[in-house]
DNA sequence: TTCAATTCTTACTGTTTAGTAAGCAATTAA
DNA sequence: TTAATTGCTTACTAAACAGTAAGAATTGAA
């Protein structure tokens, strides 16, 4: 069952407006989390399958790898392609709308890297 | 008293990982939550007042504007003058380390311009 | 007949992030 | 003496996000 958010929460309100007012909210609020910016990164290469995918990110639950991957593709940046075979096979990929991700992607990669040594983040 | 973070729960042990790994993962933590796109955005045009601040962010308590600026300032991005004065005075502005954000935060903000008639987020 | 393979589901629990509301401190103005 | 101003702090609650572990579906191979 999906999760279900609770619609008229202040806090449910308050994302509501912000990505009404702010650009940069909506980018934030799409890619952020902790795994999506590696899922996309990964999808950059290139149509991928599930199960590589996942052993391209180390540590990532598959629940939290379908939700992610769900979540992108409702949005419309990831498309899937399933085989009717078995064991399945079931490739993603970005799509046109998902590869304008990209050079934002790479240029928050390279200035990520550029922090790395200079602060320490909690955790 | 700063809320404390559970340093060993499986949680946290991901999210260092990550870090080390993925300069993306980086930059998405630290310009990531609800109101820190909108902080750094509105510091992008220079140094300002808290008051000031808290007036250009609908909604925001100051709770959590004190707790991002904090965080923003610990790692080194924002930097605060505060005036012996009363009743106090307080400024904002961006490091020159917090500067290099600036052509990040404006591309996500004119990428996510783009998407805000094409997709609809989840509240 | 049982097992293996692969891509998910589901139910449950733990952790983190966000919102609410009240209050504090130090002066100055009324 | 009381109230107003400004920039916070604190305690508490609610909501969202993330992790764990078990299991389902399908069919070919052992």
């Amino acid at each position: 069952m999906l999760e279900m958010r609770k619609e008229n929460s202040s806090n449910a309100l308050n994302a509501k407006e912000l990505y009404e007012t702010c650009g940069m909210a909506i980018a934030v609020r799409i890619l952020g989390g902790r795994w999506k910016p590696g899922i996309i990164w990964h999808l950059g290469n290139g149509r991928i399958r599930y199960g590589h995918l996942k052993s391209l990110i180390p540590n990532i639950s598959e629940r939290m790898l379908v939700q992610q991957l769900k979540e992108l593709e409702k949005y419309g940046f990831v498309e899937r392609f399933a085989f009717p075979e078995v064991p399945p096979r079931v490739e993603y990929a970005l799509t046109e709308e998902g590869k304008t991700l990209l050079p934002i992607v790479r240029s928050l990669a390279a200035w990520g890297d550029t922090q790395r040594d200079k602060i320490k983040l909690p955790v």
